[in-house]
DNA sequence: CTTCCATTTCGCTTGTTGGCGAAACGACGG
DNA sequence: CCGTCGTTTCGCCAACAAGCGAAATGGAAG
């Protein structure tokens, strides 16, 4: 049980259906693409990709000082996991929200990691800044979003 | 992306999954049957089947007081939603919590509702009851299991 | 019309979750 | 070694979710 619960809780937010999106499409990304993507904070997208992973949905893949996550190959899921998303990130590329993602990743991967990563230091965006207002170091809370 | 969402955190509850699990078996329970296999208040017993409800998940007959509860036919399910469902009842049909609940959905469903309702406004237990310590009104939180 | 009773809604308390920034880790590059 | 830098862990706060009891709803039965 502890199982299910884990991986419907993993579904159950917003950001970690994109993360999943965009790893099921993508195929590898590294924390700081994805941070970029959702435009957070970058120990929040620690925390959400390790949720993932530790449902079993997720594989990382350390290479020096950066990690590198994927959708979990068939054969290291628990169970028959893969149905369940499988079916989540086909019911979510209906969605308008992911289409955006799509875009944005697509400017994401323009840039190598590292480029991404000095940008993001240096509190500039790096792309068209999501729609989620992504105010470079602004207010002190940028996206309460939830 | 309402509907993903809605449906997985539905599912990303225990209890919720209990009962899901129930419906898919039995067919149809009340508010009180479902209530006697929780072992939780008629108000919590209730927001659950509404929760489940809402994401698309459950269909309601009400029948003069008592409202009955039952999966939703394929044909009301938003888009491919039977999937999902399927693949958490397979997967949980596996855990030991919900094979004990089987057993006691058996013992609850020995009663009419009417019976039901009778004993558990008199503070009855029905049944066997539970694995968790279904005090009889003792206690003012018999069980924060959660 | 009133009463009864299964269910739902409301108000509240408590535990959990998601967000952030700061500090800790760990691997590279001097 | 020592600093740098991507990532993770920790500590905290605000928002949410799940539980309860009490009150409200709305059919059935007097």
């Amino acid at each position: 049980m502890r199982n299910i619960l884990a991986i419907t809780k993993a579904l159950g937010d917003l950001n970690r259906v994109r993360i999943l999106c965009a790893l099921s499409e993508r195929g590898e990304l590294c924390v700081c693409q994805v941070q970029e993507l959702l435009a957070l904070a970058p120990s929040s997208t620690s925390k959400h990709l390790s949720i993932l992973a530790n449902a079993g949905l997720l594989a990382v893949r350390k290479e020096g000082r950066w990690a590198y996550y994927s959708v979990a190959e068939e054969s290291d899921f628990p169970e028959e996991a893969a149905q369940i998303v499988t079916w989540v990130t086909r019911q979510a590329a209906k969605e308008k929200a992911i289409h955006e993602d799509r875009k944005r990743l697509k400017e994401i991967l323009s840039y190598s990691p590292e480029e991404l990563c000095q940008r993001l230091a240096n509190g500039q965006p790096c792309c068209s800044s999501a729609p989620e207002t992504r105010a470079v170091a602004k207010s002190p809370r940028a996206t309460p979003a939830r």
